[in-house]
DNA sequence: TCTGGCACTCGACTGTACCGAGTGCCAGTC
DNA sequence: GACTGGCACTCGGTACAGTCGAGTGCCAGA
């Protein structure tokens, strides 16, 4: 196991090479590129017991090394710092967020703006209603026994529903309805609502109780238990830079999965405080995804997360560079967002 | 210009052939499987006539013939009839789109759908908001110098902007200003609203006129001026079928134009009342699009057209089945849509 | 006008040879 | 004991030649 300082040197050699050029790198071309201070052949007695360790691998007998995903991640752990950004991609996503005139354009703004800086496959989930809480209910009727059920979450989120209710209902029970379900639930949190819902219905006049009913379960249904994610998407046609080298020969698995809502929520949805994701080729549950590596934070006003963003790209990505722009990008947003 | 009926028979042969198996179709193969009553030899020099008028083209000296673009274009125009539905295909569109609980569960179902039943990439716009009449405006409150603007159209969608007001506003000149909006306003096309909107702020009373003229900018801007058009997209995976040997080589241009909303728009938004429309390879005005061709159709309750949906893919596709298809949901859409 | 026959073309495939980047190993040196 | 230079070896890539066969164009004859 003793990977001393040198050949830990050299896997981060190799990695950076192999990122930067995308071909095999062998032991001359290491030297030469980096100042190692031995000679190709001490290198390559390295490389043989990295390649033993399984952090790298020889594509074929006579070529020269790869860093395997386990390579990558021990160069993410331990061998790279995060890159600061340049002024110039300060700027750019400054001048790209700026101006945003609703929750639908900053998260457009954002996914293609993290699409462009990382040259990939960007991913930027809508702020969650689990993590939202309720601003303000509105019901607009459609017609006497329709209602348009608009849900406004503190987090800019705008929600709407059609609600079919089991018997008319007079102008003036909207009226109450409306007034009722803003007076208990506004302000509290979609996650917490559940039983406040539930109290909703009880406390309602007679005459409302089986509007209220139907209407409650509108709620719970699609806002909760079926807690509608959005997400969006952008920079697919980064895919295909490295000419099909990458994600070994065929998009196609690459692009079913980002066409899984469900799959992409899982990759970037699972965001915890502070912390930046990074999942490396193999380490990815969805197999679709084994060729891929993906690198994701939450986002939020202030420390509070309320969704996540993240791009993925192949193995052989700037790690550094990635995740220095995912987590730049996840702040200004959160700022974006606070002074909301 | 003498193209007599075996010639056309020949060209349609070539391009079921050669859309059925991808590769050059060849004199004999061709007389093998189609009964032509004639022989390799009187096809070859049929095929050198169509050549020769730019119907079908030689890959290579000694290869098979492939139809051009202008092939496709006579075969779609005159030398095929529009395959009817299978009644697999049918249960298949009535059973994906009921149980739509509103219009955004619609559009993706219906994307979805055509994606599928395609197996090429799928376009659906939202119902343009031009083509829209007001159903409801709504105001909410969010601070007092902010509102947010809800409208809801008789198509169902609901667009929402954030109103930044000049001043503070007081609740009960909020519901003033709302029901103004919506007396005036109820009804009306969103294209027809500039002179209606103009008006509204001149019938203000004089301590909302300033709001007014906020929101009605607002109105104006973004949602007549900026004419906000949405779109679903569904089937990228399905472009990676035929394993590159479609679109040249690169999906690349194709993935970029996919990500230009306004590129799709021009594609599948300008439809006409009950025309499909093809366009087949370098009839595309879109430089990235001249691989592929793209058929599309408008959809809307009852004769109206509010939007348009349509599928993009390799020249080389069943044109017959894929228009067949794309009428077929789109009618089926705007049943859906008339009973709303 | 159609057909059979024939010579021709050229892509696809196969086999051979060669080059060179890169390796592993070993003996020698610091 | 760690490092180095040297050397034989491996093997992918490329270039070249040869063969095969699908497909063609053309022409004489029915």
């Amino acid at each position: 196991m003793g990977l001393d300082d040198r050949k830990l040197a050299v896997l981060r050699a190799i990695v950076e090479d192999y990122v930067a050029t995308q071909e095999p790198v062998g032991s001359k071309a290491l030297v030469e590129r980096h100042q190692l201070g031995v000679s190709p052949a001490t290198v390559r007695n390295d490389m043989a017991v990295l390649e033993e360790e399984g952090y790298i691998r020889q594509p074929h007998t006579s070529a020269g090394r790869v860093p395997t995903d386990r390579g990558y991640r021990l160069f993410v752990d331990r061998l790279s710092r995060v890159k600061p950004l340049s002024p110039a991609e300060r700027r750019a996503i400054e001048r790209f967020l700026v101006g945003a005139v609703d929750l639908d354009d900053v998260v457009h703004r954002t996914v293609r703006l993290l699409a462009q800086l990382t040259r990939q496959v960007a991913v930027v989930q809508y702020p969650s209603l689990a993590r939202s809480s309720v601003r303000h209910l509105e019901l607009v009727p459609i017609s006497t026994t329709r209602l348009m059920l608009v849900m406004i979450a503190d987090t800019g989120r705008v929600e709407q529903r059609l609600v079919e209710l089991p018997a008319p209902v007079p102008a003036e029970d909207v009226t109450d309805l409306r007034r009722l379900a803003n007076e208990k639930l506004v302000g509290s949190r979609l996650s917490d609502t559940p039983p406040l819902v539930q109290a909703l219905v009880e406390e309602s006049a007679p005459h409302l109780r089986g509007a209220m009913t139907t209407l409650s379960t509108v709620l719970l249904e699609t806002l909760v238990e079926r807690h509608e994610e959005r997400l969006a998407l952008a920079g697919t046609a980064n895919l295909t830079r490295g000419g099909l080298l990458d994600f070994q020969g065929s998009l196609r698995p690459i692009l079913e999965a980002l066409e899984e809502e469900v799959v992409l929520l899982k990759l970037i949805g699972e965001a915890e405080p502070s912390t930046t994701r990074v999942l490396i080729g193999d380490e990815n549950e969805i197999d679709n995804l084994r060729a891929a590596s993906v690198v994701s934070t939450g986002y939020g006003p202030g420390t509070t997360i309320v969704g996540g963003l993240g791009v993925l790209g192949p193995t052989r990505m700037d790690y550094p560079g990635t995740i220095a722009t995912v987590r730049a990008v996840a702040r200004y947003v959160g700022e974006l967002l606070a002074q909301n």
